[in-house]
DNA sequence: CTAGGGTTAG
């Protein structure tokens, strides 16, 4: 082999069995493998065995392992190459320094250039290249300032390592150099520098370039135009792309959506859709980039109706199988709360990516479908590359309404191996969903693992231990993010009111507190009319304006007011969620509604309800009425009372653990009076500890006690 | 030279 120099030192591959290659003779093409002349440009003629020039084939075969990245081969390669008397030859150098670049091996591109003594101008030039593309900016300028005479190629080079990398000041000198070298700068030079100016702190520069172009006019073609209006938008400076764009001789989708993108990230929804309606009136031709930015528009806006007129126009164009507009479909449809029309713009896409998939399960998660959720997640970890970190923190949401451990931190170990969990974003979900499921130590090792915790994490984990009722921990954590110099927002003050009203710990906190209490307690019923008309004139169909006048009327036994606000609930087809508990034994789901007689244990558990004889619930403080009290005033609901579905959880519970574990269970919405008395009940008779979530906190009852101190 | 998806509470 060694006496081999032209033939590969190790290319086990072509190797079958115990087949060895011939030595001392030159390369036999049967032996060169197909890629030996794979992407080569076609102007290079194949080699053929009776014209191949000296050295050609070893060459080819250079390029081709550096393709593979082999370059230890390589070094070795040119070893025997030089040892044989064979030259390397510019377009291998060429070829080896792009490959070197594309992959970011500086030392390797180091050495090769190393070995060049007066290289011709445009070698230097490719060398220059792979120095920025491996990001060593101080090698490039070595070589640049050596460089005897150079290029405008080199000058751009140069200027645009700089700017690519965002070390503008030594781009802009360089520039000016450049300027005034007399080497008359090209197009591409322009647009990486516009390229580089991506916020706003670089708009004066970028008016000083602008400026600079129309004196010198020099660079006033169509390329440099959008490169001018793109720079403005990604500075902020809209009115400055505006004018750009008015001015712009042809305008294509291109330039249309640099500008749409500029006002969509200024939450300018209206001027999306205004530009939009002037590109259809124009008549210029519509691609799915524009359509996508479009959509997004209406998605922010919940625009439903221009949402549909804009599919229409998409459905006649036929893009409605594309991947990047059926995608922002989807969400349309989701953020507008038409799930059945999501779904339907999700089957219509021809080849579904991630984004669309995490569009979807975001869409199952955020309408509370959330078996669908994890269904649809399981289908797809079979699947290669269709799962997302964006994926993983819908999942993550999936689970924490289920408040479900083992799917949570089965997906939670899944994210870490496959290396998904989105920074923060992820991260908060995680500590929301341990936090629904009864584990604040989980929780809290997830926000200790944030290195920097923005206003949303701190809020997740004080959120946490407020839901817990353990407010020194909640209180402890918003002081901690206090001293962090994260600014808390509204969601954060809730957390905290909500830790504070066990607690006296921050008096003025609860000052506001007993403030927003007195209200409800005052039972102000002419106030209570005319919040609730405010408040269902934002939104007329908001189930919560309803309910919240209705218990108020109750409470006041304004007995037909109460009925009237019933019946046009019922007009308007607003239906109240079904209350239902829900418990894990062993694994298995057992999911009850009130008078729930479909568990194939019902007989035992409505028995074991009798046996526990708690009387019959007569709460003379109706202040606390939740949306299920309210209904049992009525006479005829009161003796479903009796069949609560947690109750029958609790029944169940006492029934299918061990007598010395705690009964764990889950309901969607608040626990109501009766029902926390019955609990409170069963853990003295039974001597059980039972924990109950509810939909706005953890009870824990032991010996007739809860944690809760009667107050949710 | 332009696009689409995800986080906290009541």
């Amino acid at each position: 082999m060694a006496s081999a120099p032209f033939l590969p030192p190790d290319p086990p591959h072509l190797r079958t069995g115990q087949d060895r290659i011939p030595p001392a003779r030159p390369a036999s093409f049967a032996r060169i493998p197909s890629w030996v002349s794979l992407n080569r440009p076609s102007s290079v003629k194949p080699p053929h065995p009776t014209t191949t020039q000296h050295g050609q084939v070893e060459n080819l075969h250079l390029v081709s392992l550096s393709k593979q990245g082999k370059f230890e081969q390589v070094h070795e390669f040119i070893k025997s190459m030089d040892e044989a008397g064979i030259a390397v030859s510019p377009s291998t150098y060429k070829s080896l320094f792009e490959t070197c670049g594309e992959m970011g091996l500086l030392s390797e591109g180091r050495s090769i250039r190393g070995r060049l003594k007066n290289p011709p101008g445009f070698l230097e030039d490719c060398a220059l290249r792979m120095y920025c593309h491996c990001g060593s900016l101080s090698d490039a300028r070595r070589l640049f300032d050596e460089m005897p005479e150079r290029s405008s190629f080199a000058w751009g080079i140069m200027i645009s390592g700089y700017a690519q990398r965002g070390v503008l000041d030594k781009a802009f000198q360089l520039f000016s150099l450049l300027m005034d070298s007399g080497v008359g700068p090209n197009f591409s030079v322009y647009t990486s520098l516009l390229r580089s100016l991506v916020d706003s702190s670089c708009l004066e520069i970028g008016r000083q370039m602008h400026s600079h172009l129309i004196k010198t006019g020099s660079g006033l073609n169509a390329s440099v135009g959008m490169a001018i209006c793109n720079m403005y938008v990604k500075c902020g400076w809209l009115e400055g792309a505006r004018i750009v764009f008015d001015e712009m001789a042809e305008k294509k989708a291109v330039a249309w959506t640099a500008l749409m993108v500029g006002y969509t990230e200024a939450n300018e929804q209206n001027d999306v859709l205004h530009l939009f309606m002037k590109m259809v009136e124009e008549g210029v031709e519509l691609d799915e980039f524009v359509f996508s930015i479009v959509l997004k528009a209406c998605a922010w806006l919940e625009d439903l109706r221009v949402g549909r007129q804009i599919h229409g126009h998409i459905v006649k164009l036929g893009l409605e199988s594309d991947v990047s507009v059926g995608t922002p479909l989807v969400n349309l449809y989701v953020k507008c709360t038409c799930f059945e029309s999501a779904l339907l713009a999700f089957q219509k896409i021809d080849n579904p990516n991630d984004v669309s998939w995490s569009a979807l399960i975001s869409g199952y998660s955020q309408s509370g479908r959330v078996e669908e959720c994890l269904k649809t997640y399981k289908s797809l970890r079979v699947m290669d590359g269709l799962l997302n970190s964006f994926i993983y923190t819908s999942i993550f949401q999936a689970c924490s309404m289920l408040a479900d451990i083992n799917s949570g931190a089965q997906a939670h170990a899944d994210a870490i191996k496959r290396g998904l969990i989105s920074p923060l974003y992820g991260e908060s979900a995680l500590i929301t969903m341990y936090s629904k499921c009864g584990n604040m130590d989980y929780a809290s090792q997830v926000f200790g693992s944030i290195s920097e915790p923005d206003t949303i994490a701190w809020t997740a984990i004080i959120a946490g231990y407020a839901y817990h009722g353990i407010a020194s921990e909640a209180l402890g954590y918003f002081r901690k993010m206090q001293d962090s110099g994260v600014r808390p927002n509204g969601v954060t003050l809730v957390a905290v009111l909500t830790a504070c009203s066990h607690s006296s710990l921050i008096t003025e906190a609860e000052g506001y507190l007993k403030s927003m209490n007195r209200c409800w307690n005052h039972r102000n019923l002419e106030l209570g009319r005319i919040a609730s008309e405010n408040l269902l004139r934002l939104n007329p169909d908001d189930t919560a304006g309803y309910i919240l006048l209705f218990n108020l009327c109750v409470s006041h036994e304004k007995w037909e007011e109460a009925a009237r606000i019933r019946k046009k609930m019922m007009e308007k087809n607003l239906q109240k969620e079904v209350s239902c508990s829900w418990i894990t034994v062993r694994g298995q789901w057992h999911r009850f509604i009130v008078g729930d007689r479909h568990h194939p244990q019902t007989k035992e558990i409505y028995a074991k309800l009798k046996q526990i004889d708690f009387p019959d619930g007569d709460s003379e403080d109706r202040s606390l009425l939740t949306e299920e009290d309210a209904s049992c005033i009525l006479p005829e609901r009161r003796q479903q009372l009796l069949e609560h579905s947690e109750r029958l959880a609790i029944a169940f519970g006492l029934l299918s653990s061990p007598s010395n574990s705690p009964v764990l269970i889950f309901k969607n919405l608040r626990a109501c009076r009766d029902c926390h008395d019955f609990a409170k009940h069963v853990s003295r008779v039974a001597e059980r500890e039972i924990v109950i979530r509810d939909s706005s906190r953890f009870h824990h009852f032991k010996l007739g006690q809860c944690s809760c101190g009667d107050y949710w």
